[in-house]
DNA sequence: AATTCCAGAGAACAGTTGTTAACTGCATGG
DNA sequence: CCATGCAGTTAACAACTGTTCTCTGGAATT
C-alpha cells in the first residue's frame, strides 16, 4: 500500500516534520494559545508563508502533535496493561515504563499535560479523544482479568479512567523531577508505585 | 488592625479587581502565556500604563490569581475531610461540595486546571505551592482517622496526594460538563463517587 | 521534450504588542 | 491651606503578528 513516495513529498514531509519539531520545542517554555506561526517558521528557517502549505493555523499543528504523541502509544498501552506476574510486579512494571517514556520524550508529555486544560478547543478535544480511547484500551484488559469477574460495565470503566488520570499524573511528576537528582525521581517513582497498589487494593475488594 | 483604607487606596483596589476580573474573564478561551496586558486593560476599560500601577507583568497578576482562587479554599478543604459520618456520607459530601464549588466559581476552576501545567514558571510555582498545602491539610486530618492507625509518614503523604489530585480531576470534570444537561453532570458525580470509594477500600485494607 | 503542478520565497498590508517618558488632577498629610 | 504623593492618562517607539498576492524553480506528468 505505501508507495515509495517520490522527491517532492518527501521534501514536503521533512519540512512538516521540521515545524512539528521546532513548534514542539517551543512549547517547552509556553503555551499553544500563544505560539506565533512567524516564531514557527523562523525556527526552521522557512518563511512565514511556507507554513500554510503544511497546517491552517498553530491550531491545527497542535492537533497533529496531539496524534505524534499520543497516536503511538497504544501499543505500550497494552503491553502495561496486560503484562504478566502479580499485581506488584505489573505495578512496578507499569512505573518503570511511564518513567522511561517521560525519559525519552519529555517535550511531547509536556504537552500533553500542558494543552489537555489549554486554552485551544480543537486541541483539548483531540487529546480527550485519545484519552478516551486510551481508557477503552484498559477496559478490556481490566474485563480479561479475573479479578474484574462480577464487575459491571459502568465500573469497569470508572476504574480504567483511574488508571488512565493516574498514568498521566505520575508521567506528569516524573517531567518535574526530570533535571532533579536520581533520588527524587525514585521517590516520585515510589510513591507513583504505592497509589497504584492502594487503588490494586481497592479493586481486590470493591465486590466485598 | 485593617485600617478602614482612604477612598485613594480603595478606588485602587477596585481598578485591581477589575483587572483581576477582566483577566480571568478573558482567560476561559485562552491561556495566561497569550493574555496581553493590553488586552487586560481594554476590557476594563483603562490606559495601558495603569496596569504597572498594579502588577509587574500579566505573569505577576497570574500569580493573584492563584491566590484568589485557590487561597481561600483552606476552610472548604478542611470542612470536607474532618466532617462526620460513615465513609460514604462523607464522600458523598465532599463530591457535592466540589460540583457546587465548580458551578460557583467555574472560571476560577477552570485557571487553576490549565495554569497548573501551563506555560508561566511562576505560576505553576504558585499553584503548586497551594496545592502542597492542601496535601498537608488533608494529611493532619488524615493522621487524626482511626482508620490511619498504623500508617507511617510517607504513606500518609501519598495518599493525601491522591486525594488531592482526585479532588482537582473531578472539579475540571465537572467543569467540562457545566453546559451540558443535567445527566451528564449527575454521571460524573457517580463516576467521581465511586472512584472514591474505591479509594477509600483501598485505604482500609492497606495494612493488611 | 514540453507542460503542468506546487512547495517555498518575497514583499507588503493593517493591527497588534510591551515599555518609556512626561503629564494631570485629586486625595492625602503636615 | 498648601505641598506632596500617586493612580491613571496621553503620546510615541520599535518590534512583532497573521494574511494576502505575486512570483519562481524544479519535480511530476504527459
Amino acid at each position: 500500500m505505501s508507495h515509495t513516495l517520490g522527491l517532492r513529498q518527501a521534501q514536503k514531509q521533512k519540512t512538516r516534520q521540521a515545524l512539528l519539531d521546532a513548534a514542539l520545542g517551543l512549547l517547552e517554555e509556553q503555551s499553544l494559545s500563544s505560539l506565533g506561526l512567524r516564531e514557527v517558521t523562523r525556527a526552521v528557517g522557512v518563511a512565514p508563508t511556507a507554513f500554510y502549505r503544511h497546517f491552517r493555523s498553530t491550531a491545527d499543528l497542535g492537533v497533529a502533535l496531539v496524534e505524534e504523541a499520543l497516536g503511538s502509544l497504544h501499543p505500550m498501552i497494552r503491553t502495561i496493561v496486560s503484562s504478566s506476574g502479580d499485581s506488584d510486579q505489573r505495578i512496578e512494571r507499569a512505573v518503570g515504563l511511564i518513567a522511561q517514556h517521560v525519559a525519552t520524550h519529555p517535550a511531547h508529555v509536556r504537552f500533553i499535560a500542558r494543552e489537555r486544560h489549554g486554552g485551544v478547543q480543537s486541541v483539548r478535544e483531540a487529546i480527550q479523544d485519545q484519552l478516551a480511547r486510551f481508557a477503552d484500551d484498559v477496559k478490556v484488559a481490566l474485563t480479561k482479568d479475573p479479578v474484574s469477574e462480577g464487575w459491571n460495565d459502568d465500573d469497569l470503566l470508572m476504574l480504567a479512567d483511574l488508571y488512565v488520570d493516574q498514568m498521566l499524573m505520575t508521567a506528569s511528576l516524573f517531567l518535574d523531577a526530570l533535571e532533579a537528582p536520581e533520588e527524587e525521581r525514585r521517590r516520585v517513582a515510589q510513591v507513583a508505585t504505592r497509589q497504584m497498589r492502594l487503588i490494586s487494593i481497592g479493586r481486590e475488594h470493591w465486590l466485598d
